[in-house]
RNA sequence: GCGAGAGUGGCGGAAUGGGUAGACGCGUCAGAUUUAGAUUCUGACGGCUCUAAUAGGCCACUGUGGGUUCGACUCCCACCUCUCGCACCA
């Protein structure tokens, strides 16, 4: 790629004289600007400003080695670009940038390299920052945060030992992937199929250990209920809903054959169906498996459980597999018609979701037909579209419909069977009304070095406390080596000095400290929150300024945080509102996904197909006003689109005849009556288009104006003023050079957002076309709000009209003022 | 399997309280300018047809097949394809 100017002209085009420049070098005015920007302050957010308010989020980004890709900018863009608009409107506009800066990346490179994680964070961080300014961004950076900075994450572990005081965090036994060859718990996604390890290939087993856990399951009504009010993109609350997974239903306790008093839990939402139990299932975890198992059936199963232990949760998830299984021996009883029922244990129930035993219904649940065809298990009918008895049934009928076959409850519709048994096994103690979730409670610990410190202790007596909260930042240690301790615990543990927590006065041993860490989550959980008030060292946010700038108005960013991270921080922000900390229940207002951007042969860009665009050498080449408009120009925001080096070029060229409309006489005469309607509309379609965000059609009517102004001989000032006001969101250095170059003091991005006149947007006259039959036979163009009647009849006169309705009769004729008329024959 | 969304020229995409389909840009071709190339400017780019030419006319067309309507890219039904998310949650 050539390193300086023009990208269009192949050399000796020199731009000379200021008068005849036929093209802009995008280098210096884009250092020119940024430098003046950075040097007035223009994008700070005065937090005594007596403005209205406006706050616009972008998702801060992992600063990662490889630098920023042509993906961020657009969403960058976008925020920009309505955050320049806002400030034109009158707004005090927050547009703050940071980074979530912990993270594995950096840690497995500190692994390779011996580089402190600290230090290449620090150094990818400069190289972001570098890059977004070169992208003209404005965004103000006295409210830079870094989720690794001790003045940040202070207040993560302060946030955390509230939730820990509330009894919001816990730790628990979980089973997770460890990898004895690797020395590491593994993620899931980090487990191959087989069972081995994806770096390595070592075999990965399932072995229970103790985590912290965060309670989100509390939340999980508060966070279901109020998704209702939020503007967000409804695929996105939709996928949050199926997340939290609200389930309504009952429990019904089952007797065992010959244990007693012992009573086999279940949860089901189709109670409606207990007629039609034909076996039981436990999951291979169930406390109850040993006790049921009958001596000739102990072998079997426990070699059945031990199996299902050692598989992965992917390969116990596959619900394309064949489901498998073995009987207990043992017997249940039907609580409403006193019927044996077969007790089986398999994998194909979980025990993390209910009470991790079900009543099989094979006739109406697809899970369970398919189990009881396999293994030789009856099949009962008891519900029915028509309340006619099927016969055998192909498949599950997991419709609702009537009872059948089930004593005295024959004949109810669904829903009020549902609602009576239920009552029914209430009043005999047996069971009750419940509802499950399918959200889990979040494990928040990993066993890693590069995160937030858990600022806790465990005490000799087995307790744990939080440290004192004028400890705060509890900081990480320099470490030697980054190698994980090799017993599933964080490389923290391989420090004793660290790791023991003595009295500070009298140097006893109090206790050992924590030494997992917490997630990558835990710092994006509420980083909106610090941008209100970076530096406060008395509380994460003032209430005062917390009042002033929440909830976020705007937030953009990628849809694959549809779930976690929305959903983790929409969690923390209800809990920061228990504890007063934040005035709001919810965080942010409006939320708009950006779309992918594909490479130019239109799959998704990878180093290893080698289609990944560099912005780098998109902004030296093209400069960053042609970079930023064009991402804009690509199609709607939302959506998928491939990457396109043919249009950044027509986007470059479009700026190009900005440029040079600019150069010359400007004349301050009236522009004529057509070309100032054409500004009015432009004016009217970009600002429309602004608030919908759907900048593509914005810069399309631009496009437009510019060949309308061309048509003409002068250059207008009204036309030139309110174009380059319209563009300066879009190409905000072009905006200011052609701003200053009209005599206006900078910066472009405080000007008065033009406004547009009716008047001269609404048309005196317009085109009214003729049809037959629907068909389009001809057009004339009257004044508008010629009456009904009058356009009938010089409908009926048209040539090409009457030659095709001669000789029919006339059936109908629909008029529709200013825009067509209908003749049928 | 379930849920959500989308199918429009050679390409990216406009237009949906039903009413001129293809704005704007890219690309291709031709012409003007230029020593030449690039840039810039003008015009053409579904098929057929009329005319000396201009203007004009006819037909087809928004994934497929039906339906509603004077009129459907837009609404309804069925199907096909693609993308995204979830994936044994009882």
């Amino acid at each position: 790629m050539p390193e300086r100017g023009d990208p269009m002209a192949t050399d000796d085009q020199e731009a000379t004289g200021t008068e005849r420049e036929k093209t802009f070098d995008h280098l210096s005015i884009e250092k020119k600007w940024q430098d003046w920007w950075l040097a007035h302050g223009t994008f700070r957010a005065d937090d005594a400003s007596p403005k209205p308010k406006f706050y616009v989020l972008d998702m801060f980004p992992y600063p990662s080695g490889a630098g920023l890709h042509v993906g961020h900018p657009e969403g960058y863009t976008a925020t920009d670009i309505v955050s320049r608009y806002k400030w034109m409107c009158g707004f005090e506009v927050l547009h703050p940038m940071g980074w979530d800066a912990f993270g594995l990346p950096a840690e497995q490179y500190a692994l390779q390299t011996g580089i402190h994680p600290e230090i290449t964070t620090r150094r990818n961080i400069d190289n972001f920052r570098r890059q977004i300014r070169a992208l003209g961004l404005g965004y103000d950076w006295d409210r830079e945060v870094a989720t690794c900075d001790p003045d940040y994450y202070r207040w993560t572990q302060w946030i955390f030992v509230k939730l820990f005081e509330r009894g919001l965090a816990y730790q628990a036994d979980m089973t997770v992937n460890w990898c004895p060859g690797l020395g590491t718990v593994l993620a899931d996604e980090e487990v191959t199929a087989e069972g081995t390890s994806e770096r390595g290939g070592f075999p990965v087993e399932r072995r229970p250990m103790r985590q912290w856990m965060l309670r989100i399951t509390a939340y999980a009504e508060r966070l279901l209920a109020d998704l209702d009010g939020l503007d967000w993109p409804e695929s996105i609350k939709d996928m949050q809903r199926n997340w939290i997974g609200r389930s309504e239903g009952a429990e019904v306790d089952f007797e065992v054959e010959g244990l007693p008093g012992e009573r086999l839990r279940i949860f089901t939402t189709r109670p409606d169906t207990l007629f039609g139990v034909t076996y039981m299932v436990l999951s291979p975890e169930h406390p109850l498996v040993d006790r049921i198992t009958t001596p000739e059936r102990a072998a079997d199963v426990r070699s059945y459980v031990d199996a299902a232990r050692r598989k992965t949760d992917v390969e116990r998830s596959d619900a394309t597999k064949e489901k498998t299984g073995v009987a207990t021996g043992g017997f249940a009883v039907n609580p409403v018609n006193g019927q044996k029922v077969p007790i089986w244990v398999a994998d194909y129930v979980l025990i993390s979701y209910g009470t991790g035993a079900i009543m099989a219904v094979p006739a109406h649940d697809t899970r369970d037909f398919e189990f009881a065809t396999r293994h030789g298990i009856p099949i009962v009918e008891v519900v029915s579209p028509d309340g006619r008895p099927r016969g055998p049934l192909p498949e599950a009928w997991v419709g609702e419909g009537i009872a059948i076959n089930s004593g005295s409850y024959d004949g109810m519709r669904t829903a009020d069977f549902k609602a009576a048994i239920t009552r029914d096994l209430a009043a005999r103690g047996i069971g009750e009304a419940k509802v499950n979730w399918r959200l889990r409670d979040w494990v928040f610990s990993r066993q890693r070095y590069w995160g937030e410190p858990f600022p806790l202790v465990h005490k000799a007596d087995g307790t744990v406390v939080a440290i004192p909260e004028d400890e705060l930042p509890l900081t990480l240690p320099r470490v030697e080596s980054y190698k994980p301790a090799g017993t599933g615990e964080s490389p923290l543990a391989n420090i004793p000095e660290w790791v023991e927590y003595r009295d500070r006065a009298t140097n006893d041993m109090i206790g050992r400290r924590e030494t997992h860490t917490m997630p990558q989550w835990a710092g994006s959980c509420w980083y909106y929150l610090r941008y209100v008030d970076p530096r406060n060292d008395r509380a994460p946010v003032d209430g005062v300024k917390e009042r002033r700038w929440m909830p976020v108005d705007l937030y953009v960013g990628g849809a694959e945080h549809a779930v976690l991270h929305l959903l983790y921080a929409r969690f923390w922000h209800k809990f920061l509102y228990d504890i007063g900390v934040v005035s709001t229940t919810e965080p942010f207002r409006k939320l708009v996904n950006q779309g992918l951007i594909l490479g130019e042969d239109g799959v998704k860009m990878s180093k290893s197909r080698g289609n990944v665009v560099n912005p780098d050498d998109v902004v030296a080449r093209f400069g960053a006003d042609s970079m930023r408009t064009y991402e804009m120009f690509m199609g709607p925001l939302e959506v998928v689109k491939p990457w396109s080096t043919q249009g950044i070029v027509g986007v470059r060229r479009f700026l190009e005849r900005v440029w040079r409309l600019f150069q010359g006489e400007v004349t301050d005469e009236p522009a004529p009556i057509a070309l100032r309607r054409a500004l009015h509309k432009t004016i009217r379609k970009v600002t429309q288009d602004i608030e919908r965000m759907r900048f593509n059609t914005g810069i399309a009517q631009m496009m437009t104006l510019v060949n309308e102004a061309y048509k003409e001989e002068k250059r207008h000032r009204e036309v030139l003023t309110g174009l380059v006001l319209c563009l300066s969101p879009f190409a905000p250095h072009l905006g200011e050079e052609l701003w200053e170059r009209l005599g206006h003091e900078p910066p472009v991005c405080r000007a008065q957002w033009p406004s547009f006149d009716p008047a001269l947007v609404a048309e005196d006259e317009v085109k009214v076309v003729f049809q037959v039959n629907g068909k389009l036979r001809g057009d004339v163009t009257v004044p508008v709000d010629t009456p009904d009647d009058e356009l009938k009849a010089l409908a009926l006169a048209h040539e090409n009209v009457v030659r095709h309705i001669e000789g029919k009769p006339v059936r109908k004729v629909i008029v529709l003022r200013n825009r067509l008329v209908n003749v049928v024959v």
